[in-house]
RNA sequence: GGGCGCGUAGCUUAGUUUGGCUGGAGCACCCGGCUGAUAACCGGGAGGUCACAGGUUCAAAUCCUGUCGUGCCCA
């Protein structure tokens, strides 16, 4: 490689194209693991694997790119970094959008239909957008393995997870049991949370008050329901043990307001909550009796429907026992408890030891034996007639109209039943304190993730309901014996063909309906049973948290490549995950191998529009990536994303922003990059010909300075990327590249390049680019992979992605220029006072091109070495350095707040305005002579801050900066020799404009006539007009031309020009 | 209803851990300057109830309590 060629106008998406081709063809991505296999030192990834019968949207761009970014960067230090692709492939969102598509509302439907062909449709469905999702990935730029990834449907995938449920089986972790979800008797189904949240109406239903007769006792207890159908599967009553109860006695009939049935008689007496005997009764009652709620703990009650459900061997039923749920916020501060339709109601019933029997079946419907006028009867319609029977016992207190938002069923409308299913649990309840500790051993990103999000929900965890009742899924390897009731888990393939009956056909594949037919041999010594696999598919978030061994079919494969990764050292997806896949990955983990299973997890926050509302389609405000990818390019987006934000803040999605990156950015960088370029090429600079080569040390101090910051930027740019602040990394960058390197280095290296002979400066400055531009496009390669890659092959010939880290790390050296703080301090300094300048010149009104003769910089460091830049920047023919600051500035002093506040506490205001009142110079006198005082408190060196400013009448200003107080002073007189410079000065910059505006070369000579009237142009400022605007044939006259020359004024003078 | 985030100019945000000088930038807007340097750059202006209400303190965007809005998860 050696000379760079001139590249022209940017096109972002052709030059992101020619680079992906660029990566096909050479294979750079595996080129990127395998060069890095001599060090030795994997860093794992593992990809939470998308679903891809959804089509992939900006939010999915967003985490693919940390993905991408962290392996990038550590590829870079010199890890092997395998990505292998992944696709979630089951679960119930696959089953609904194929129930959609062939509407079949219930699972009556689906059987109908056939599973065999439900779940060929279904295995269909999930690849629906995988070309989307491969063409956006590859787009986007991100490196992961999508020729061999795992699928959680394969065979493979399957048995691994198979082994892992066998694991927990043998630890004793499985168990059946029930759980309460939101279930639809028309279709079958239960649904997730997810569903039911779409799900939710508002209607008003019948609720009642009802009274249970105290055994032994005159009083009832009063319960509330708003769903009376649960009444007859009443087996207990809920009180909280603290709170305050009442027996109340009836002392009036009721007054004429009342509404609907039920009573109470004078006299009848009452338990209920203190608290909400205003709001329950409707009669006048005295209070008899107070006492707390573990008084009541024990009595037993008259059941309402008696024989619905048997006692069994309960101690408890029909009794009155303790809960920590109950509260007085509504009800009667007694809650009625139904074992089989209410979660609080399931999970104390198996605290307290009640039966657990059904009194409503999976049709919706009583079951016999409930009462003989609701037995077979849908429970919604059965309300009235409840409500009646009560009526009639005098069993009811009060009706009235509660209304409320109440799950239902999205296909067919109905409310949803809270009903007591039959599940297969893993009992992360005793496993909680090692989960918790491989938790805490995770670094999260951000932290409270990890500690807040998911440590509290670990302390509180509950058993895993891993079974569903559906089709489409890892089928449950467990098989039960009728004749014994063995329960069997098998583990593998082979586990299921050594065991399987004779008659049982060898199933195709491992799903539903093929695992169904197969029967084992019951394993139990005597039995001859033939058992039966449970119908259920397993939460395919058991599936996923799988994915680090069941990716590589452990334990029955590549056990060397599994136990070479794992833990993992790096996953990332959205915060909505916590509960999801790092929980399940976590779970899984933990009850098989007890171990933590990754090391470093980084959530992310979503992306939202651009009015920080969630994305979804029934809005249409969903952002299709390729809108940007098509205009700015995936380097702008990438840019855009990572810079917005902190990786965890959720971000409001603005497409003006991605503009922004793109002009600011992208086009700055190119421009840099095509300023080195366009002059290597013209004078034929090559980087590798030694013999040009200048040492950094024998550089002119703007390259050493520019250096120096490139160093400084890299070494915080690199710290930021360690404490996950990819955010602060990715502007710190971008300011380097637009104010420092470009805006201050390039602009002050111009003229050096344009000189056409060879120099020692010149080459000086080139080489300097050229390192500073690789340094940036290696840093800014795993943020933005396609723009850097391109210019550094272009200047090396080779991709930025095989490049060392320049930062250094454990395994590559690191490779950045030395820094020299005094440059950077004295720079800074600089760049100030030209700043300053241009100030005074806006407050002073005088214009730029006007110089000055005369300019001081008062105070501060030596900053000679930089007085010709300096000079320049303020336009002022000299410029001395001047120690005496009395000339030109006076003195004030500031307080010092956090001292003086320490001090003097409530008087620091009187303080304060004694201190703006005194005169400085005899207080710093007293000061220094320690017998300062202001209202009463002894004043110190400690207490104020100097300062200086300019005196009035100068045209002056003054910094204030760490190293002191800084002035630069201009001289504000004007002549005629001045003038003529100014003149001159415009007159070049207008000639030039009007060049450009007419398209000639660079190097093209011009034919200039100029006329001037009102001033008189020096001879050597003409000349200087003529150099610089390459004038070869020139006329300079005074007055008036006639025709249509371009004119302008300045000061009063009347200028034309022509160019032929 | 509960847990965890977030709320700073029209928009995107820094500052919040560890309270302290006039709350700092970018985009957009206005005025001016500079430019053979680009959708660039520089100076200035306008734009802020730091979501709201209390509290702690000499001092609160920052700490505490509550409220509202918003997002995620759970119910």
């Amino acid at each position: 490689m050696s000379v760079p060629v001139s590249p022209g106008d940017l096109d972002p998406v052709s030059l992101e194209g020619s680079i992906v081709k660029k990566w096909e063809e050479e294979g750079t991505f595996s080129e990127s693991i395998s060069s890095r296999k001599d060090s030795g030192v994997p860093f794992t990834f593992l990809e939470g694997p998308p679903t891809a019968n959804g089509k992939p949207g900006i939010h999915h761009v967003l985490s693919r790119l940390f993905k991408d970014m962290v392996c990038r960067w550590k590829s870079m230090e010199g890890h092997v970094v395998e990505r292998k692709g992944g696709w979630d492939t089951h679960g119930l969102p696959v089953e609904i959008e194929v129930q959609k598509q062939l509407n079949l509302m219930s699972n009556e439907a689906i059987e109908k239909f056939g599973m065999k062909e439900f779940n060929q449709k279904c295995k269909e469905s999930v690849w629906t957008y995988e070309e989307a999702w491969r063409e956006m990935t590859e787009r986007m730029g991100f490196w992961v393995d999508m020729e061999d990834p795992y699928v959680t449907l394969h065979d493979e995938y399957i048995e691994s997870a198979w082994w892992s449920l066998k694991q927990m089986f043998e630890k004793g972790l499985l168990f059946r049991g029930h759980k309460v979800l939101p279930y639809c008797p028309q279709t079958g189904t239960s649904y997730s949370t997810h569903e039911v949240s779409q799900g939710y109406k508002e209607v008003s239903e019948p609720a009642v008050f009802v009274k249970f007769r105290i055994e032994g006792d005159d009083a009832a207890v009063l319960a509330w329901t708003t769903t009376p159908w649960t009444l007859p599967g009443n087996v207990g009553l809920a009180v909280g043990p603290e709170l305050t109860y009442c027996r109340v006695r009836i002392t009036e009939p009721p007054s004429d307001s009342w509404e609907g049935r039920g009573g109470a008689q004078v006299g009848e007496e009452l338990i209920l909550a203190k608290d909400l005997i205003g709001s329950v009764l409707r009669n006048h009652a005295e209070v008899i009796e107070e006492f707390n709620g573990s008084d009541l703990v024990g009595k037993a009650y008259s059941p309402l429907f008696p024989g619905a459900v048997e006692k069994g061997n309960s101690q408890t039923a029909w009794t009155i026992v303790p809960a920590d749920f109950v509260t007085t916020t509504d009800g009667t501060g007694v809650v009625h408890t139904a074992v089989m339709y209410g979660e609080d109601d399931y999970r104390l019933g198996m605290e307290v030891g009640f039966p657990a029997q059904h009194t409503v079946g999976m049709d919706g419907a009583f079951v016999d034996g409930v009462h003989e006028s609701l037995d077979g009867r849908y429970v919604k319609d059965c309300d009235d007639i409840i409500i009646d029977l009560l009526d009639s016992q005098g069993l009811l207190y009060r009706e009235h109209e509660y209304t409320h938002d109440y799950p239902h069923c999205w296909r067919t409308d109905h409310p949803l039943l809270y009903y007591a299913m039959d599940s297969w649990f893993v009992r992360m309840t005793a496993v909680r304190d090692q989960i918790l500790n491989h938790n805490s051993s995770v670094e999260w990103a951000p932290e409270w993730t990890g500690t807040k999000r998911m440590g509290e929900w670990l302390s509180n965890i509950k058993d895993w309901a891993i079974s569903r009742e559906r089709y489409w899924g890892t089928p449950i390897p467990v098989w039960i014996c009728p004749d014994c009731g063995t329960e069997h888990c098998v583990g593998s393939i082979e586990e299921m063909s050594s065991m399987k009956t004779d008659s049982s056909p060898i199933p195709p594949e491992l799903h539903r309906p093929y695992v169904d037919d197969v029967k084992l041999l019951c394993p139990q010594k005597g039995c001859s049973g033939e058992m039966i696999r449970e119908p259920y598919v397993m939460d395919c978030w058991f599936d996923s948290g799988c994915a680090s061994f069941a990716q590589w079919h452990y334990p029955f494969e590549n056990e060397e490549l599994f136990e070479g990764s794992f833990p993992v050292d790096y996953i990332c997806e959205a915060v909505d995950q916590t509960r999801g896949w790092f929980y399940s990955l976590l779970a899984v983990a933990t009850s098989v191998f007890d171990e933590p299973c990754f090391r470093r997890c980084l959530s992310l926050g979503h992306i939202l529009d651009k009015d920080g509302k969630k994305m979804s389609k029934s809005r249409g405000n969903v952002v299709d990536p390729w809108s940007h990818f098509n205009k700015e390019g995936a380097d702008s987006i990438r840019w855009y994303m990572t810079t917005q934000s902190a990786p965890w803040s959720p971000t409001n999605f603005d497409p003006n922003g991605v503009r922004e990156s793109y002009a600011k950015m992208f086009l700055t960088l190119w421009n840099v990059y095509r300023f080195h370029a366009d002059y290597a090429a013209l004078d034929g600079f090559d980087p590798e010909d030694g013999s040009g080569f200048v040492e950094v040390a024998e550089r002119s101090p703007l390259d050493r300075w520019v250096l120096s910051k490139l160093t400084d930027m890299a070494d915080s740019y690199h710290s930021s990327f360690v404490s996950w602040d990819f955010h602060k990394a990715g502007r710190r960058l971008e300011d380097f590249v637009v104010n420092d390197l470009s805006n201050w280095y390039v602009r002050r290296s111009r003229r050096r390049l344009w000189d056409e002979a060879d120099s020692n400066d010149k080459r000086a400055c080139q080489h300097t680019l050229h390192e500073v531009l690789l340094i940036v496009c290696r840093l800014m390669s795993p943020v933005s992979p396609f723009m850097p890659d391109h210019i550094h092959r272009e200047l090396t010939g080779s991709s930025v992605h095989l490049a060392d880290w320049p930062v250094g790390s454990d395994i590559v050296e690191r490779s950045l220029p030395p820094k020299d703080s005094t440059l950077e301090q004295e720079m800074r300094l600089v760049r100030s006072l030209a700043e300053a300048g241009r100030r005074i010149r806006v407050e002073a009104g005088r214009r730029q091109r006007l110089p000055c003769r005369t300019g001081w910089v008062v105070g501060g460091p030596d900053i000679s070495r930089f007085s010709d830049i300096l000079a320049e920047e303020l336009n002022v023919e000299h410029l001395y350095s001047e120690e005496d600051l009395e000339s030109f500035q006076k003195m004030v002093l500031e307080p010092n707040r956090k001292v003086l506040g320490g001090k003097c506490r409530s008087d620091l205001p009187a303080v304060l305005a004694e201190l703006s009142e005194s005169d400085p110079e005899s207080l710093l006198l007293e000061i220094e002579a320690g017998i300062a005082a202001l209202a009463g408190y002894e004043i110190t060196m400690e207490d104020i801050e100097i300062r200086r400013v300019e005196k009035e009448g100068f045209a002056a200003q003054t910094l204030s900066l760490e190293e002191g107080d800084v002035s630069i002073v201009l001289d504000m007189y004007t002549d005629e020799d001045l003038l003529s410079k100014g003149i001159a000065r415009d007159i070049t910059r207008r000639v030039q404009a009007k060049r450009k505006e007419l398209d000639l070369q660079v190097e093209d000579t011009i034919n200039l006539s100029v006329w001037v009237d009102g001033v008189t142009l020096n001879m050597e400022d003409w000349q200087h007009v003529i150099s610089e605007t390459r004038a070869g044939n020139s006329s300079l006259n005074k007055g008036n031309p006639k025709s249509d020359f371009d004119k302008f004024e300045i000061d009063g003078s009347k200028i034309s020009f022509q160019i032929r």
